[in-house]
DNA sequence: AAAGATTGAGTATTCAATCTTA
DNA sequence: TAAGATTGAATACTCAATCTTT
């Protein structure tokens, strides 16, 4: 079981990171932090926020945002109370990009998710998955509300 | 759901690796390969098997044969009927260490699946994700049947 | 000293091109 | 020409060290 989970994620994945790439867009990880960008209703997130909400490593993320600013999907505002930090808001290109993305990501999401999930109750899994998440990283913030 | 599975299969894998790491072991990515090879009956296994068991890179797989030939886990074969490839064989030394990472591996596996699957039934799930890599690898090599 | 973030070195992964044999 | 496998260049990721501010 654990091992056709692990190798249909990484398939269903790299499929849709392909589909995305043939048309253009950029990669699914991209398509996280645009959408954590894009749904914060107010002034914007910090990096070490981003890092905890999507499990990335701190100098990994700090690069993907490098390219990202480059591509002009995020914009970064220097102004903070805590003058080590920066500030992180999505670009009217970057809700346009990821709208693109969600045209398509959601139809491959909901068509695959269906046919793993079956009959069960994908309310109730939801829930253990992101208990399971908020217990595994200690010390960290826990997982955004949605 | 797909997010949380994500996020839930990505911290999992993380954490599972950084425990056999601690444990001066090689990551799971190597486990998959010598369980591959570990379970083969007869005379052993052809890289382009490998890959289309383990979803690997044609490049990718290439390179870390190499450095598991290297690290003595693993020896190539020149032999074969087909003088393009080569067959590919887990040495003793690479037989103890999966054994090793296997009781942690194995434990782990267990304790984080009962924690997501809750009371859905398994083998159903397994039967679904199975398919769904058939499905989805057309032209390939299906599955094996375990 | 600790938190937030970046940089450099080393490793891993991908893509495309290449090589050999079928 | 296609299949099996390797190589080189470019990209991405990880780890450790560094820098700035708290």
């Amino acid at each position: 079981m654990w091992i056709s989970l692990n190798l249909a994620q990484r398939l269903i994945y790299k499929n849709m990171d392909s589909i995305l790439k043939d048309q253009g867009l950029p990669p699914l990880r991209w398509y996280d932090v645009l959408w954590e960008l894009d749904r914060t209703p107010g002034e914007g997130l910090r990096p070490f926020e981003l890092e905890k909400f999507l499990l990335f490593e701190q100098s990994n993320l700090s690069r993907l945002l490098r390219r990202m600013i480059d591509a002009g999907l995020v914009e970064e505002l220097i102004f903070s109370d805590d003058r080590r930090g920066k500030i992180l808001k999505i670009t009217d290109k970057g809700s346009t990009i990821r709208a693109q993305m969600w045209a398509i990501y959601g139809s491959l999401i909901h068509k695959h998710i269906s046919r793993i999930a079956g009959d069960h109750d994908l309310e109730q899994m939801t829930q253990a998955l992101r208990g399971l998440v908020d217990e595994t990283i200690p010390k960290r913030f826990k997982s955004r509300p949605d």
